[in-house]
DNA sequence: TCCTCATTTTGATATTTATTGAAATATAGG
DNA sequence: CCTATATTTCAATAAATATCAAAATGAGGA
């Protein structure tokens, strides 16, 4: 994921309604759900929703496909983690001492250990 | 992180100017950066690194102090990896088969395996 | 105290974004 | 075909955001 992309995908999670539906579409997993649905869950307009679904499928969050009348959304996973990952590396950028615990794993590269050898299993 | 703060601080991401202080703060460490050396390395005019600033600061994703006739900003590791594990309990929501290895470690929760039993170290 | 440097605040303006309702498009069924 | 349903596009408007230049604030040093 780019720059250009990343701040895409955040201007998009920046809205109450925007970041609803994603949260909405994340649970419903790969069935997705009808742009009707959504609108009636999140409660707004359906001009209003197809709105949101736009910048949100400009963005790279959410596929849609045609299914008979309805148009059904979903969320897209991948953009999702990558931009996690984009946070992530921007995170620990050149200060995984500060990590948390919790992200540490995946955040700061594994390999390159801060100080500490021969420590695991003195057995 | 409630979502009212995640909603600020993607906002606060979703902008160029914004995004690269965050990311020079990060990697400036605790030390930080005056706003004036932000403003210079951003390219943007002092005024208007202030008024981004204010934004980040409201946001939760900077800190400052004063230092003498400096302003120094620095980089609020703690919201950022807030924002990140927020981001990660929605990405896995009810379908952590879809996340990706790299993330599965943090974003799923490590207890709750699906399936699979007695597979560690057959021996 | 007065002066200068660093930053913020203010005011004006241009741009972008969000929302609403009405009209247009596409699909299915009688 | 004609009608009903699902969704999008359009036009208008309101609201939020970004930017610049100028004035105001605040902290040292002569």
């Amino acid at each position: 994921m780019d720059e250009r992309q990343a701040t895409l995908a955040f201007g998009a999670l920046a809205q109450e309604t925007r970041l609803n539906i994603v949260r909405m579409l994340v649970i419903a997993g790969p069935a997705g759900m009808a742009a009707g649905a959504i609108a009636e869950k999140a409660g707004v307009a359906p001009s209003n929703v197809s709105f949101h679904l736009k910048d949100l499928e400009h963005a790279g969050m959410v596929g849609s496909r045609r299914e008979a009348r309805s148009i059904i959304y979903s969320a897209n996973y991948d953009t999702l983690s990558g931009l996690i990952q984009f946070l992530m590396k921007d995170c620990c950028a050149g200060h995984p001492e500060i990590c948390t615990p919790a992200l540490a794993a995946s955040c700061c590269p594994p390999a390159k250990t801060t100080k500490r050898r021969k420590v695991l299993q003195p057995s």
